[in-house]
RNA sequence: GGGCCCGUGGCUCAGCCUGGUCAGAGCGCCCGCCUGAUAAGCGGGAGGUCCGGGGUUCGAAGCCCCGCGGGCCCA
């Protein structure tokens, strides 16, 4: 049976507590999922969160889109994967850890902790990490497998990183390279492009104008600019631009007459720059310099580099470049393939050698300035420099430079030995793939993805840390290598392990081998140290790791069959493998949605999923990014405390489209709880009614109800929802969702249909009618607690378990299946007439409202006018409703007669006429009436011929005094404002009754207490009133109306002059 | 420099894919109403060149082109 209400108000935080108690209890989460494990599969992938520690908005918003198309599929009735994930190893922990330990540099790692306790401190922040978030999804009503999450540091999920690089390594797809990147010397690491991303800050350098001197020619000089004269050292040419013209420039400086050859466009600016004046004395393109061979200005200093000159046909040349530009500099550019990113891939172009003469830590490794911290040469190479007289000018400059993310330290380019997947040779499969298979939610973004992966180059994914997969590279004396495919094939392969620099021989039996291992290194772990000790053997050579590990980013790319530990187990691969869906924010369209699918053509040469949407980032209501240093952060935690979990999710899904950023705005949450606050009024409004009256709609028979039209159509409207509804979700337009949601229960529910019926339900006893609205409203809450479960699944469960649990049996809605639309159901002409209905109230209220007629008074005849056909039947069959809502006696569909007022447009018969504008003024005056049926006519003036048209009219309709009218969509509605007694006496009554009810509302009587109510006021009231006694008495549930000393309770109404007093009987 | 998205009343946004019932909603502002959902609810009013300019069309906020402004990604 239907219980009264618990809660009367809408208070979110207390019952959703009860509802999370009651899943916990019953256990719903488990049942749901069991109620759908033969259901086809949906294999949903979560984008595994950083375990940073914190969720945010974006972080709560991400999960909530998914939590949503969960609960929908599920619903559908698809046995859905909802496996959680974390991505838990990277660099930013090591930092964490490191700062928590106390350490400095990379080396104290090894030196004053040892590996072994250093990942082990990372894991246990990691997985500590976790758990804090955990809880964070939870309380966002977030329904996923939280006991069994898929963790990027598990063995499993390491060996399956493990099969994929060997894959890539069967494949030719896994090489060694040089490669110029961003090196922190500090950490000693490599850092990806996205850890150098943001951390770009103002610096100062130096800024250096360098001459080259030209072969073989005096005073000839090629003019270079550089920020970074530390890499002078390492310079193996000079690059210009093919296109752009050169030029070369008799300058004058203090030793004499010298030629600079500088880009033409630039000659100016630098010789400003540098203080001296020239002249231009000869142009040329600058392919004609390609070939110029110039003199090194450290050769002496750099003996490798006389050797480079007679090693490399292009050393110490002028090369083409695309990439010079005539921003800044001479348009010719020093380049160092060693330390520069388009160096190398120009030099290379040229086959020049990657010179990087440059350790870990920054310092020189060989030459004048051996040992030396790049960064402190700086001076002293421009102090060397202008000894030797190659320097121009040296100046400063403020520029953004990139710095480490976590020590500050600036970055310095670096060509480093580095791992690489060659995506560039997979690359069409990728695209060709991608189109095949994969629709991307919004469409355009595909466009955005392809762009994406045109231009991606190859994937370094070695890092020179600790915390992270291991590289599975082997590699023999002689540079052989071999890539591990499985914990068990190392086993296999291992012939011995170093333990403290102690080598331990291990025996052939593959159970033995297996049982020293673990009594010498401990269970099986695949991170460092634990892999770095073993020792393999491959065609008779012995081979040890590579120290690397692997970019976190791999890690996150195999999640889809990583996640399903394969290829340890294949059951659930076979079975799930694609993905059906993802869904994540805009940063990872070049991220995680290509690192997926690049690494999953490395694999099985086609795309892990089949359809992926992406959503934008949280703003604030400015529409910044929210910041530590704006101090405009909005923790999650703090909106499901002050707003609850319901109205924050379906905010988030209603704000705006959801690949736009979303502008976080406390109104628009408060306007969501409204929405949320009205449904629920109708719940207890309805449920309070029903509970009274026991009702029970499985006693009834629909067949058998008198149904109105008003019931008709919330149910037709209802089943037009359901579609909407589902086309938005499964199209992710989840506006179109969650707006339809919204304003059938504000606009079509609430505003309207709870309006209409509300009078049927206090009718007492088994009313058919009443029982139709009971019913009729039932069927709504069972249709609409189901579209709504997946967006608020907890007012959806609260209001299900007091309204249809009882006759529905399930005991969750959540366990409900999604609504079908009974097309039978749905009555688009209905719908029509009830908006022309609504619309005839609307303009009915206005124009009443003018005319100041308080709605408790009874009009007597309202006219529609109208040429529209369904207007004229919603007149018609609606009228009812009309009556009702306008209270009005009357409403039909006619024609107001109206008095024409007929006047000449002065403004036209003026200038038209001129001097006989009079005359005809005078005429129109007497004969307008005339002309405006006429339409047009000649008149004859004193002899001269008028040609008049109605426009030389102005026409005023002059209503009668006791119309009041107002323009609706289809019509006019006019409101007969003429007041009868009769109309007056009913209107008093009401105001009566209104006011006695407020009074039993005062005493807080209950509905069925019975009074006696006794009335002072004036002779004119008691007679009116005294018409209508019967009505009073029933709507006020008194035994008696007296006239005469109030009594009891008693309250003044000088609005209707009277005192009323009331006592209960 | 390239790609993509966005630009609608004071504010936050729907609508745009499938051109013709809309120029809309909420908030804010002003004025009212209702009172058996009630520390709720409802109505009315003021307020917009739908970024600007071209084009396609009988007809464009919507489609196409150019430009301006903002955002993101890439270089």
């Amino acid at each position: 049976m239907i219980k009264e209400p618990e809660f009367r108000d809408y208070n979110p935080g207390e019952f959703e507590e009860k509802v999370e108690r009651f899943w916990k209890e019953n256990d719903t989460y488990e049942k749901v999922k069991e109620s759908r494990s033969n259901g086809p599969k949906y294999y949903f992938l979560d984008g595994p969160p950083y375990v940073s520690g914190a969720i945010h908005l974006g972080t709560a918003w991400n999960k909530i889109i998914k939590d949503m198309v969960i609960r929908f599929r599920t619903m559908q009735g698809y046995n859905v994967r909802r496996q959680p994930g974390f991505d838990m190893h990277g660099l930013p922990i090591e930092v964490k850890v490191e700062q928590a330990l106390g350490l400095k540099v990379k080396k104290d790692i090894e030196t004053e902790i040892g590996v072994d306790n250093f990942i082990r401190k990372c894991k246990e922040f990691a997985l500590n990490n976790l758990k804090v978030m955990t809880e964070q999804f939870k309380m966002l009503g977030v329904w996923m497998d939280w006991d069994k999450p898929y963790m990027t540091i598990k063995n499993e999920y390491i060996e399956s990183g493990w099969f994929t690089l060997k894959r890539a390594w069967e494949k030719g797809l896994l090489e060694k390279d040089k490669r110029v990147l961003h090196w922190c010397p500090r950490c000693e690491t490599a850092l990806a492009e996205h850890e150098v991303r943001g951390e770009y800050k103002i610096r100062k350098d130096p800024s250096i104008y360098v001459k080259f001197p030209v072969e073989g020619k005096e005073n000839e000089y090629l003019l270079i600019w550089t920020t970074t004269p530390w890499t002078l050292p390492a310079n193996l040419a000079v690059t210009v631009h093919p296109e752009y013209d050169y030029a070369k420039v008799k300058v004058e400086t203090d030793k004499g007459e010298e030629y600079w050859i500088i880009a033409k466009a630039l000659v100016e600016r630098v010789l400003s720059e540098v203080g001296l004046k020239g002249e231009i004395v000869e142009t040329f393109k600058g392919e004609e310099l390609e070939g110029l061979r110039y003199v090194h200005v450290l050769m002496d200093e750099y003996p490798t580099q006389k050797e480079f000159r007679e090693k490399y046909e292009w050393a110490h040349r002028v090369i083409l470049g695309e990439h010079v530009t005539l921003g800044d500099g001479t348009g010719l550019v020093h380049t160092a393939p060693g330390h520069g990113e388009e160096d190398y891939e120009v030099g290379r172009g040229y086959g020049l050698p990657i010179y990087s003469p440059v350790d870990d830590e920054g310092r020189y490794t060989e030459g004048f300035w051996k040992g030396t911290y790049v960064k402190d040469a700086d001076p002293q190479i421009i102090e060397y420099l202008t000894e030797k007289g190659y320097l121009v000018k040296a100046g400063t400059i403020e520029h953004k430079y990139p710095h480490c993310w976590r020590c500050k330290t600036p970055l310095i380019f670096r060509a480093t030995d580095q791992w690489f997947l060659k995506v560039s040779k997979v690359k069409d499969t990728i695209i060709k793939e991608n189109d095949e298979k994969v629709t991307w939610y919004p469409d355009w973004v595909k466009v955005r993805y392809d762009n994406g992966v045109m231009n991606s180059g190859d994937w370094v994914i070695s890092r020179q840390r600790y915390w992270g997969i291991p590289l599975p590279i082997w590699q023999a004396e002689d540079g052989e290598i071999y890539v591990v495919g499985s914990f068990k094939e190392l086993v296999e392969k291992s012939v011995a392990i170093v333990l403290d620099g102690e080598r331990i021989e291990l025996p052939e039996d593959y159970n033995e081998k297996l049982k020293v291992i673990e009594e010498k290194l401990g269970p099986e772990d695949l991170h460092r140290p634990y892999v770095d000790a073993f020792i393999i053997r491959v065609n008779g050579k012995e081979m040890r790791r590579v120290k690397d590990v692997v970019d976190v980013w791999f890690d996150s790319g195999i999640a889809s069959w990583a996640s399903l530990d394969y290829p340890r187990t294949e059951e659930n691969f076979r079975k799930l493998w694609p993905a059906d869906f993802i869904v994540e924010g805009e940063d990872q369209v070049t991220k995680w949605f290509y690192s997926q699918q690049a690494a999953s053509v490395i694999a099985f040469d086609t795309v892990p999923y089949r359809k992926v949407a992406m959503h934008g980032y949280v703003l604030d209501e400015k529409g910044d990014k929210m910041s530590k240093s704006l101090g405009n952060i909005i923790r999650p935690e703090e909106v499901v405390q002050k707003e609850g979990r319901d109205p924050f999710r379906f905010y988030m899904l209603w704000a705006t489209n959801p690949w736009e950023n979303l502008r976080f705005s406390w109104k628009g949450l408060a306007q969501v709880k409204r929405m949320l606050n009205i449904l629920w009024n109708v719940y207890v409004l309805s449920a309070t009614y029903m509970s009274l009256d026991d009702f029970d709609p499985t006693k009834l028979n629909p067949q058998e109800l008198p149904f109105r039209e008003e019931d008709r159509w919330i149910l037709s409207r209802a089943n037009s929802l359901i579609g909407d509804v589902t086309e938005g979700v499964e199209t992710f337009r989840l506006t179109k969702a969650t707006r339809a949601i919204y304003n059938f229960v504000v606009e079509d529910l609430s505003r309207w249909y709870v309006r209409l019926i509300r009078k049927r339900m206090w009718v007492e006893g088994d009313d058919p009618d009443k029982l139709a609205a009971y019913y009729t409203v039932w069927k709504v809450f069972d249709v609409l607690l189901r579209l709504m479960a997946p967006f608020t699944p907890y007012i959806a469960e609260e209001i299900y378990q007091n309204l249809l649990r009882p006759f529905i049996g399930v005991e969750s809605v959540h366990m409900l299946d999604w609504p079908k639309a009974d097309e039978k159901a749905i009555d688009e002409e209905l719908e029509r007439e009830m908006e022309a209905v609504r619309r005839i109230v609307e303009a009915g209220s206005s124009a009443r409202q003018r005319a100041k007629i308080k709605l408790r008074y009874p009009v007597r005849r309202i006219i529609i006018e109208t040429e529209d056909e369904t207007v004229k039947k919603a007149v018609e069959r609606l009228n009812r409703l009309l009556k009702d809502q306008l209270n009005a006696k009357e409403v039909v569909v006619g024609r107001v007669e109206r008095e024409l007022i007929i006047k000449p447009n002065f403004a036209k018969v003026g200038p038209e006429f001129k001097g006989d504008a009079k005359k005809v003024i005078a005429w129109i005056s007497e004969h307008g009436k005339e002309l405006y049926e006429a339409g047009e006519m000649d008149v004859e003036l004193e002899g001269k011929t008028f040609h008049l048209t109605r426009e030389h009219l102005t026409i005023e309709e002059k209503l009668p005094d006791f119309f009041v009218a107002e323009d609706f969509e289809g019509g006019r509605v006019f409101v007969d404002k003429t007041l009868t007694r009769e109309l007056l006496a009913e209107g008093l009554a009401r105001e009566f009754v209104r006011r006695i009810q407020e009074m039993r509302k005062r005493l807080d009587l209950d509905v069925n207490d019975r009074i006696v109510v006794t009335i002072e006021t004036t002779d004119e009231n008691r007679e009116l009133l005294g018409e209508n006694l019967d009505y009073i008495m029933k709507e006020t549930r008194a035994t008696e109306v007296v006239f005469g000393e109030a009594k009891g309770y008693v309250v003044e109404w000088p609005e209707v002059q009277a005192k009323i007093g009331i006592e209960r009987v």
